[in-house]
DNA sequence: TATTGACCTAGAGTGTGCTCTAGCTTTTAT
DNA sequence: ATAAAAGCTAGAGCACACTCTAGGTCAATA
């Protein structure tokens, strides 16, 4: 509560722009930033632990709307957290899946990697996909 | 080269729209589909395959302009693997990167849930977003 | 013969998430 | 006193990646 950031300081600690920060609190993932008497904002050191909660959970590709959602569950229900836990479980699961999948496409892309070193080692042709999926389907389980 | 497919089958295939294949055409991700003499078209089990690696590679968020320069280097240099291989290589290190820091994100999320069960359990208020950062440092090595 | 269904093209439209502009106020430095 | 720096709002603009529409062809079926 006590000290207090100008946006341009948030900016640099969050990462996110002026602009971006501006952005979040007209579209509701922040409520209204505390302002100076010159019409200012001036943030709280909560307010940017907020934020970067907010920043994990976009850059785990939440869209806008949910992080919406769950800003507006903080402020409607402070003192509930079980809708709030279920909203971050539910997106947890979803991001442990894609986390999955990452890895896979990351397998066969580092396949493909070793493939063209081959080729490269030997100087042969790529024989394109043909070749390349027979060769897929003998190196993957 | 045999077997030939309509655009609903690759669709389905592959999961993209056909919207999306005609698309992908278009905009150079594919080289000019063989036609029917109707000139519907008419896919091959490669094109399917080279489909297949293009959506590997937009799902680990490779923009669609380089997923293009990736496709332009294939056709203007189908004997010549090593540029193909650093722009692959590159992307591979990028999609590592990435999974680092969505399991980085994904622990704080699993903390943060872990935190709400602690507090249903007791029955406790939600202390915000200081406690929670305390809460945070203590947790997170 | 007529209609249904699959496909075609060119180009317009959409959703998401910022990002920037114009025009203004306030504060600070010269 | 004036200019530069930092911030403000409302709203326009933009990049990306599709997604859809309008209007048409062609082949097969009722």
């Amino acid at each position: 509560m006590s000290t207090e950031f100008t946006i341009r300081q948030v900016a640099e600690a969050t990462g996110l722009s002026i602009h971006t920060l501006r952005y979040y609190e007209k579209v509701g993932l922040l409520a209204p930033i505390y302002r100076a008497s010159n019409g200012h904002r001036r943030y709280s050191a909560e307010d940017i632990a907020w934020l970067e909660f907010l920043v994990r959970l976009r850059e785990t590709g939440m869209p806008i709307k949910k992080v919406i959602a769950f800003a507006d569950l903080v402020r409607q229900h402070p003192n509930e957290v079980s809708e709030r836990r279920v909203l971050l479980e539910e997106h947890r699961n979803q991001v442990k899946q894609h986390l999955e999948e990452l890895t896979r496409h990351l397998q066969v892309i580092d396949l493909k990697v070793e493939h063209y070193k081959q080729l490269e080692a030997t100087g042969e042709n790529d024989h394109s996909c043909i070749f390349w999926k027979r060769h897929l389907e003998k190196s993957l389980e």
